[in-house]
DNA sequence: AATGAATGAGCTTTCATTCAT
DNA sequence: CATGAATGAAAGCTCATTCAT
């Protein structure tokens, strides 16, 4: 006799679509702003999927975590390729980061949010400097310049790109706060492009004026 | 003979104790991983109170965020004006502003998380443009700099504030991921301070070998 | 040396105060959904007095109830006296009590309160007959009536007196649920001067077709 | 080997449960002066199913609000049909709906709770004209007996049948406070019989005396 | 694999009342 | 007489998780 209710049954649908509900609430609210109701009321499944799949919501946020981890692969750096020298292809390579931490506003906030929260759910797995193409790519075109002469021999390479990446983030990381102090719309397309802009310029040149040559 | 129920009754002492009690959680565990209970076990007064002083939850956020935001009147710029030029000093706010994240971690985080929150519990009041000495010493100094020559004319001031308020945040606003991925402690003193001289570096000559003369 | 505040000291009005807005909260939404904050909040006065002047809050609901029947005395009865006939005269007496209902809505909802609690707050001085000329005039009326032939001797004075009364409450105790179920607002003062022209006739014909003299 | 926890698993039997103890509670005492946890507790149930069946403590009250009022329907109107005219069905009628008032107090407090709270909970649904077959009885009744010529013919059957109820209610609505003005208890079985009888009288016939012939 | 009923602890907030001043 | 700070209990409701089916 077969089973009298023919349930629809996709393990894999069901995992995913947890998933994707996990990350776009944690991304929105964080972690305890979020109920596991919430997730499964926007997954439209049941609530003990949830537990079947992932084991409790510190597992899922991990999940979620890994999950958008996994979009740096993603970023495009067709631009950078195309630089015919080291200071062009770092300015595309910033260009993309800029770009990639505004397309993925769901990798920045659960970012944020996990620093905050002391990178509880970090695990050595869910990021790693070699699966990162951003920071291999980021510490080959610098090392490339200096050894061109065209940077100074005198960087710190890791400082640098935490740099670059401090100076991508703040549009942020603190947007809403720096808005309202500065009265500027950090979130306005146009004033984060003349905001990078004037990264590129400072990052290469500094802020001094030339010396006459 | 003594009262035999010595009942503290100190209003200042009390609205005082919630709201230190209330900064030190939110700050460290964020506003929807603290409970009310905890707030009150920590400043050992009568959950009532709470409501009496505050209201609600939300607006002892509020109120905590308001504290902290007026340490930043606190920082201290002596050696900002005893720098001999504009780039001397504009290198010890930014060594002024650098330490005084690091001092104030509770100023630095409840910022984040309320950015992360959007700005739900920002007012007008709690932080204004002009109660800022950063602020306006900043752009004092920069404007000051174009005017003598030492800086170039074409500087957007208000990005580059956000510029360098990035160059700072970012070691704090992503230190447990970053540390992790670059193997590097962000919280040690002494990386945080190599990182420093290379953000002053970086701030004023960029990363651009000087051309030779 | 004399008191350094001169708070104004106004014992009677503070307590009037008090009651005045203790009567129109209950009467509103009833003892157990106002608090004793709400009702400091609307007489403007502090919380402590109500404790000073009424004891409890269930008292304070006693006093306004108690207060609420004193206005039972000041029924106008003027049409009453001119009546020239026990008929009229109990017309005239039905009017008065139907138009008081209307007019004070707070006697009329807090005797609602307290009986479904049960007359929990009734105490043998707050409502006596004796003290009620409504219950005193009515008997009298119905006494003459039926000396004078013109009603019926086999009437039961007290009940006659509950039909009385019921017939006028209905259209305030049960006004929402009949507004909604017969589809006519029983608030509307059309509607209710029809109904009582309708009890007037009701009362002394009853529905019966007169038989042909 | 048998369970060791046999939980209990009756999805109709707990909301069942929460459903009687709240018609009997909110009954008793209302809506504000219960609790979800004396419910819960008469209920034998978790809190928690409260709400995962009726949503809120005022969804459940408009449940046991539309549960009771489905009892209207349950009226034996067995003596009704057995009347040989329409004066005599309708007596029938009247005494059905005193005694039914008698019978269900939970109906005929909750009513008057509801009516206190000026029809909160009362939906288009849970009480309907179309669904209470007292309402239509009686207007077939009466319309039946004007056009056999028992009745007048200038009655307004909508405020007539308010009358009718109203001089039923008001023996449970003014129950204590009359009971105490006009030391006769209305509680008692044969005070409420006499009542009914004079009812009866006063409906059909008025106080008048009849004119002899 | 999937369902939704069931749980106990905990949440933010409000309660009537009393205290020191 | 008047103030408002202080209290402990309890309010309605939500939590992450587990269970029987």
């Amino acid at each position: 006799m077969p089973t009298s209710t023919p349930v629809q049954r996709n393990p894999d649908r069901t995992r995913r679509r947890i998933l994707q509900a996990a990350i776009k609430l944690f991304a929105t609210h964080g972690f305890h702003a979020v109920s596991v109701d919430e997730i499964v009321g926007r997954a439209a499944v049941n609530k003990r999927m949830v537990y079947h799949y992932f084991g409790s919501k510190d597992a899922l946020f991990e999940a979620a975590l890994a999950e958008v981890y996994r979009r740096i692969e993603a970023i495009e750096f067709g631009a950078v390729e195309q630089g015919s020298n080291p200071r062009e292809k770092l300015a595309r390579l910033l260009e993309s980061y800029f770009a990639f931490l505004d397309a993925e506003p769901e990798f920045t906030r659960l970012l944020q949010w996990e620093n905050l929260e002391k990178g509880r759910h970090l695990t050595k797995e869910n990021h790693l400097l070699s699966k990162n193409p951003f920071f291999t790519r980021f510490r080959a075109i610098v090392e490339d310049g200096v050894a061109a002469g065209d940077f100074r021999a005198d960087l710190d390479v890791t400082h640098l790109m935490i740099h670059f990446i401090g100076l991508c983030f703040i549009y942020h990381s603190n947007r809403f706060s720096l808005s309202q102090s500065l009265e500027l719309d950090l979130g306005d397309a146009a004033v984060k492009q003349r905001g990078l802009r004037q990264v590129l310029r400072l990052v290469f040149d500094g802020i001094a004026r030339p010396a006459r040559s």
